[in-house]
DNA sequence: TAGATTGTTAATCGATTAACAATC
DNA sequence: TAGATTGTTAATCGATTAACAATC
C-alpha cells in the first residue's frame, strides 16, 4: 500500500517533470514580441559584423537597439545558450544562430496576386530576395499583363494559381489587389493549400484558424498615428524600431 | 495640532483623489493594443450600420470580431460610458464616439516622399482619403517628375519640403524611398517639424523620442511568417484581424 | 419583477525586468 | 583571484479575463 502510494506519487512527479521538460524545450510557445525582436537582433548583428565587431555583450546590444539587456538575454534563452559568461556573444556565431532560428536560410517561395503599383513595387524590392523570399509567380486579372515578365517573374491568369502553387511548391501568398477583391484572393490561396498569407489590401479578411494571416495594414497604422497626434501622448513611440 | 494633522491628511487624500481622478480621465496611458482594437471596432460598426443593425451588445461584437466581450467593454471604459445596461450599444452612436476618440474626423495632411511604384500606389489609394488622410504634397529626387501631377498631388523637389510642410500645415510624413535614403528623409521630416512619420522603406530608422515613428515593415512580417512556417506553430494566428 | 447587459472591480495570466548564482 | 557577463529564477508590472453589482 505504501509502495503503490509511492509509485503513484513518483509517477505524478515524473509526469510533471516530463511536462516541464517538454514545455521548456519544445512546446513552450514563443511570444510574437520575442520573434519580432529576434528579427531586429538579426539585423543589428549583421550591421555589427559589417562594422567589424567580433564580440558583444547583451549590454552593448541593449544600447544599440534600445531594449533592456535582460530582455535580450531572456529572448535568446528560449532557444538555447549562445554566449560565454564573463565575455559576451560572438557576433558572427550569434547572428548565425538567430538566423537559424528564424529560418532565414530556407528559401521561401511566394506567389503574388495583383500586379498594380504596389505589386510592381514588391516585385522590385531587392530586399525580399536578399532575405531568401522569392516571388516565383505573379497573377493579375488584367489579361493584357499575362505572360509579361517583370524582374524575371511571369504574370499569369489567376485561374492557373492552384496548379502553379502546387508545382512551384509555393508556401507564402501575398495579396496586393484592391480591397474588394482581397477576401476572394485569400480564399483561393487557402483552397490551393497556401498556409501563410500576407495581406496588403486595406481590408479586414477572415481565414480558417490554421492559416497564418498577417495584415500589413497601414491605414490602421495611420489611424493610430492620428490618435496619438490628437492626444499628444508620446509614451508609445519608439526611437528605434 | 489635531486640526493641522487633519488638514494634512485631508490634503493628502484630496491630492490622491485628484490624482486618481486625473489618471482615470486624462493622463492614464492607453495601450497600443486598445487603440489598435478601437480602429477595428470602428470598421466593424461601420459594417454593422451598413447592414442595418441599430443596437449591438458587446457579446454580438465579440462574436463578429473574435475578441472577448469583456475586453471590448474594458477598451471602451477607458474613454467613457457608451452603452445602456440591459440593452447594449447603439451602433451609430458608438461608431461616432469611437471615431471621435480616434480623431478620424480630423483631416490629416500628409507629405509623401518617394514617388516610385510604392509611392504611386499610395497616391492611388482611395481608402486614404476616405479616412481623412490627405496627401497634399509629394516629393521625389528625380527632376523629371517635378511639377507632374498624380491624383491631384504635385510632385516637388525635395529641397522645398521644409517650406511646403510649413505652409501646407502638414502633420504626417510618409517615407516611400529606397532603404538607403530612408534615414535621411526621416531627418529632413523631423527638422521640418513633422512629428508623426510612417516608414515603408525596409530599413531600421532612428528618431528622437518625441517623434512617433511607425514602421510598416513587411520584411519583418515575412521573417515572422517564416519562423512560424518553420516551427509549424499555429498559436498566434488570428482568424480575423 | 425577471432577464439582459453594462461598467467596474478583482483575479489571472503572461510578459518584462531585477537580482543573482554560475562561470568565463 | 577580481571583474565581467551570462543564463535563469523570482519579483514586478501591465494587460486580459472573470465576476458581479448596478441598472435598463
Amino acid at each position: 500500500m505504501y509502495q503503490s502510494f509511492f509509485a503513484l506519487k513518483f509517477g505524478l512527479m515524473f509526469g510533471l517533470m516530463l511536462e516541464s521538460r517538454t514545455s521548456s524545450f519544445q512546446s513552450e510557445t514563443i511570444s510574437e514580441g520575442t520573434i519580432h525582436r529576434l528579427s531586429l537582433y538579426s539585423r543589428l548583428l549583421a550591421t555589427l559584423e559589417e562594422e567589424g565587431t567580433t564580440v558583444v555583450s547583451s549590454r552593448d546590444l541593449s544600447e544599440r537597439i534600445n531594449f533592456p539587456a535582460t530582455q535580450i538575454r531572456r529572448d535568446l534563452a528560449y532557444f538555447g545558450q549562445f554566449g560565454k559568461r564573463g565575455i559576451g556573444y560572438e557576433v558572427c556565431a550569434l547572428g548565425r544562430s538567430i538566423n537559424e532560428i528564424l529560418g532565414v536560410h530556407v528559401r521561401r517561395r511566394i506567389a503574388l496576386v495583383g500586379v498594380g503599383n504596389l505589386g510592381s513595387a514588391l516585385l522590385g524590392y531587392r530586399v525580399l530576395r536578399e532575405h531568401n523570399f522569392e516571388i516565383v509567380a505573379a497573377f493579375d486579372n488584367d489579361a493584357r499583363k499575362w505572360d509579361r515578365v517583370i524582374n524575371n517573374v511571369v504574370i499569369h491568369n489567376p485561374d492557373r494559381l492552384p496548379q502553379i502553387v502546387e508545382c512551384e511548391q509555393i508556401e507564402i501568398g501575398i495579396i496586393a489587389v484592391p480591397p474588394q477583391a482581397a477576401q476572394n484572393v485569400l480564399d483561393v490561396f487557402v483552397l490551393a493549400g497556401v498556409r501563410s498569407i500576407l495581406n496588403f489590401a486595406p481590408a479586414r479578411l477572415s481565414a480558417p484558424r490554421r492559416i497564418k494571416l498577417r495584415n500589413v495594414d497601414f491605414s490602421i497604422e495611420l489611424e493610430r498615428l492620428s490618435y496619438f497626434l490628437q492626444h499628444e501622448c508620446d509614451t508609445t513611440s519608439k526611437s528605434v524600431v
